[in-house]
DNA sequence: TAGTGGTCTAGACCACGTG
DNA sequence: ACGTGGTCTAGACCACTAC
């Protein structure tokens, strides 16, 4: 990702990177929205003039970093966080068998604030912006795994109540998404062990000052924009997090 | 990779897939070596008789995988374990601002022994099976950072010995590479956080009692054949594992 | 049956690295 | 100057989904 396009100029890009980043500027705008179909590819032909080889590999990088799906026969759209892509790209933690379960959320706290100076930072916003932060107690098996803490630039998340979170069906992604328009689609963690403090260790059932395996994670909607920053804590147990290096998947 | 291809059965694949699938034959054979070009585009188009447009897209996917790599006029070569490509794929930790530096290496031991039923399971091999235990410890700007233990099959590593290891230059895998023809070119992780032994924290400059991250890893050549585990516990006060989640590279 | 994406071909021209 | 991979085109046919 880190090249001329990322850097801004395009000019003098090759064709089917140009039409690439038309067409991530209109999922960018909401013109295509996350779940609808994109024109077919004969109709971007016409739209973009150009070949149709051209049109193609623009989609496939596009459907290689999971930004649009294809699906022969029907037509090619626009991402959606259904619970498998969430399962499989933002939840990395499994149980001792190597098994991915769904997470059951149960919110703890919800309050607006201010964005101390490192939150900030990663979010890319002015220090004492509005931010909204979310305590979540995810359970797995009827078992409590893992606390997170959310923080949200409110600006981007207008009239995001308690209530919403409360009485979501899917996933807080899924949200993001019906809800506001944003489309997460990458996040950078970053983890460490750490003893557990009390509070954190009474909720997910360990004695004082068990280790526990810490998560700081970052994620990023389109053109690489900060849309949310993640504080986890998991209790590792009976799950691990699961990492696969050297995948193109 | 879970596809028809795995599975075995490539008579009613693609054109382009079973393409893909001599050319990776001929690199398990080890008939184009790590670091070697393979024929060029046109070369093969005559070996294979179909069209440039298909031994591209069979490269393509190889070069997505990262087992080729593609030199714009030069050539198409067989990926090979430098110091960047490790960094990249195998080595996550970081320091705590995300910069990644490339470890020092000290040998701690070097034993032979027999598989038990863990990872006798884990590396394909029958229980009691000749290994090498390898323990190494890891410095990062002259600090230790993480001690591995590594297990290789014997059987696949004829003839290594404690001091090939203590005068290589480069990365282990590309020892593995050099001198046994094995490709490491997948790697499946498992985190979790545990409280150190005593042995572990005095190693790691740590109190005891102090959490650090274990790695269990089981890592791949060619065909999802399992070539080396490696348990791993990594002192996080300075450092990080760094992950990005829903990335194509 | 019509429309979609998936495969395959054949050829032209460009950009790059090497001699 | 030559050979390499990279881009782009135009068209044919196949496989799948929906109506």
């Amino acid at each position: 990702m880190s090249d001329i396009l990322t850097a801004g100029n395009l000019s003098f890009a090759p064709l089917y990177k140009r039409v690439k980043m038309r067409i991530m500027q209109r999922l960018t705008v909401g013109e295509w929205k996350p779940g609808e179909a994109i024109p077919s590819e004969s109709r971007l032909t016409e739209e973009f003039q150009v070949s149709i080889g051209t049109i193609r590999k623009a989609i496939d990088e596009l459907s290689a970093e999971k930004i649009l799906v294809r699906e022969q026969g029907r037509g090619t759209f626009v991402a959606t966080h259904t619970e498998d892509r969430f399962l499989y790209y933002f939840f990395r933690i499994v149980d001792r068998n190597g098994v991915k379960i769904f997470p059951q959320s149960h919110m703890l706290s919800f309050r607006r604030m201010r964005a101390d100076a490192n939150q900030a930072e990663r979010l890319q916003i002015t220090r004492g912006a509005r931010v909204i932060r979310i305590n979540n107690l995810l359970k797995l098996g009827g078992k409590p795994v893992e606390i997170d803490e959310i923080i949200l630039p409110a600006e981007r998340f207008p009239g995001l109540t308690e209530e919403m979170l409360l009485t979501r069906s899917s996933t807080i992604y899924h949200l993001y998404q019906a809800q506001f328009g944003i489309n997460v689609i990458r996040a950078a963690e970053k983890l460490h062990a750490v003893t557990a403090d009390d509070e954190t260790a009474r909720i997910l059932h360990l004695q004082k000052g068990s280790p526990v395996l810490g998560i700081a994670r970052v994620a990023y909607t389109y053109n690489n924009l900060p849309v949310e920053l993640r504080n986890s804590y998991v209790n590792t147990v009976d799950h691990d997090y699961f990492n696969d290096l050297g995948k193109s998947a």
